[in-house]
DNA sequence: TGGCGTAATACAAACGTTTGTATTCTGCAA
DNA sequence: TTGCAGAATACAAACGTTTGTATTACGCCA
């Protein structure tokens, strides 16, 4: 077998019942504050257990009580700055709540995803939040019905908490449509079709400009750098290149503006590149990225607070987040035809 | 109370029993292959613990073999890329050791870093990895007569997996200096005083080629783009400034080459950077950063085979790692008097 | 001193799974 | 038909904790 193995004699709440010449059931209780044990003994048994270095045995713990204290959170990619806000949030929140995370990455692998919940169900966590989840709905609506769950930014979820994504992408595009771009490109990522409010916006606000739609201009970021350069490639190949690229998220426009300078354009003389997510990076590239900062911190409080509701029967309204911002730096500008 | 509740109403084993009309030790022994058991039967209940959506309970698997299959990775910072390919040596080599990881979030925090240890210690987990901990050495030696223990790049553990930092340090130290910089700044960053390998690196390549060591040219860097902003100042007050600086690592250093853009200091014309860690966007950033590369990968593949040899009662030989990568790009140069 | 109310503690069952041992069943040879 | 080996399955105890109920101890008043 390929188990590990280990031999902690771990000192339990029998031994401590032992020293203390008392019942487990009393350590139990003095333990956890109870008024039915007397305040000396109380003492004595905090004594002893800090003294014997008791830690107590979540399984038994979670065998009887039915329930565990743990919420899981199932992260695409955990380097992904995007979610470093979105963590923070969740783990203050949830201290507030008596709740400890546990945190399982699935690097973008839907296999991995589905790993990852059931490693939690196993675990019996008293709830899950799954940011950007893989897994069809139809997968987390079954599972609804042993545990509470609540997606982050899946509008479609029957339970979610999400901050307009749509608005977001919409700003960029309505700041580059306003500097007076005509031919804009869009990079699509890993996202599930169907589910791509980047691409909705994208598409709506070219209609709203009484633009048309071109295929061609429509390049694909699968999170590597030498992706980036692809699609910079692409772009030079282009007959008629875009004077304007909107990247699926920071680290693929810095790497796309890299990479065209790399080919001798400039960026924003000769194209304008915008990013999402306002990495902490953005703003120190040259030059500075243009982009949209989500409410992550936001997010993440606002899912602990629905999903500590929904655990407690209540089904909580889909709770408001401040809306994206737009930040405005100087990756982008006019284009070339405007300027002149 | 302010704990979840919630009423999953989940299938056991002896439901599965009982459905099958068998005996729940006949159930555990058909859903681990076990040869006990009839082919035939074996199919039934896998069919029936298919159709019954059956989870095992970790929980009272935990309690009877006292082991849980699970390995807990304590995190400073999980949006530090620099723990990315960590984490995916990490799950690679666990996956082929049947063991699942299990992620928390320290944010560098020495209190949160206990909670974390006390969680997993809790969760009966078979092994912990610890990158780069904050708490005392004293701590963990403690607790490693619980649960097996391996640290990550801390030399000082009598556990451990490391790389040479020393030397990685060294080696950038070495490149700065042969392009005939003279004059060399120092960021340091939160590190525990006594172990500090790059500081360590520095002053000797400085004692090596016969400088001396000028406590002006150090600087902190607390990881907010603010801090490196600071730094910049801190540079540009200087009467006589460093011809070259070596940041505490590539946000640091990215940081660091903008904010003195912005004060009309070149790099590397009037200055050379280099940073640590060489992370996706340092090769994107104008100039390119120099840095150095870690093997983190094989770090993490390390520290699995390390930790499943210690649970096995071994005392692993402390494993060998690729040597750091310096990675030359145009942040460093020679210094002007040497240019001129 | 007896009795009573309550405070303090003990007892026992349960949570779901695993595993060593005991039991039953099957087929086959004598 | 009986006996027996071996296969298949059942039984029961255990893991550490919690909790409802039962029991004992204590102080007080009559």
């Amino acid at each position: 077998m390929n188990k590990l193995r280990w031999q902690p004699q771990r000192t339990t709440i029998k031994d401590i019942a032992k020293a203390a010449n008392v019942d487990p059931s009393t350590v139990t209780r003095a333990l956890q504050d109870s008024p039915r044990v007397k305040a000396a003994t109380r003492e004595k048994i905090a004594g002893l257990a800090a003294e014997m270095g008791y830690v107590p045995n979540m399984a038994a713990r979670t065998l009887v009580n039915r329930r565990s204290g743990l919420v899981g959170l199932v992260i695409p990619d955990m380097t992904n700055p995007f979610f470093a806000d979105l963590g923070k949030g969740i783990e203050d929140e949830a201290a507030k709540h008596d709740l400890r995370i546990l945190i399982n990455d699935t690097r973008g692998v839907e296999s991995a995803e589905r790993e990852a919940v059931n490693l939690f169900l196993e675990l019996k966590v008293d709830g899950l939040i799954v940011p950007m989840a893989r897994c069809t709905q139809q997968y987390y609506d079954e599972l609804s019905a042993a545990v509470p769950i609540v997606h982050v930014n899946r509008d479609d979820a029957s339970h979610h908490v999400s901050c307009d994504r749509i608005e977001g992408s919409f700003m960029v595009m309505q700041h580059l449509l306003e500097l007076g771009h005509r031919r804009i490109g869009f990079v699509r990522g890993p996202a599930v079709p169907g589910r791509e409010p980047k691409m909705f916006a994208y598409r709506q606000a070219l209609e709203h400009a009484g633009l048309d739609y071109d295929p061609d201009l429509i390049f694909t970021f699968d999170g590597t750098l030498a992706s980036s350069e692809r699609i910079a490639a692409q772009l030079q190949a282009l007959d008629e290149r875009p004077s304007a690229v909107f990247g699926w998220n920071d680290v693929n426009a810095i790497g796309l503006m890299h990479a065209l300078r790399d080919r001798g354009i400039r960026v924003p003389d000769d194209i304008s590149i915008a990013g999402h997510d306002d990495i902490q990076l953005a703003g120190c590239v040259d030059p500075p990225l243009t982009t949209v900062a989500w409410p992550m911190y936001e997010l993440g409080q606002q899912s602990v607070r629905y999903l500590y509701g929904l655990s407690h029967g209540k089904t909580p309204k889909t709770p408001q987040v401040p809306a994206p911002r737009l930040i405005v730096r100087q990756s982008t500008g006019g284009p070339k035809a405007a300027r002149r």
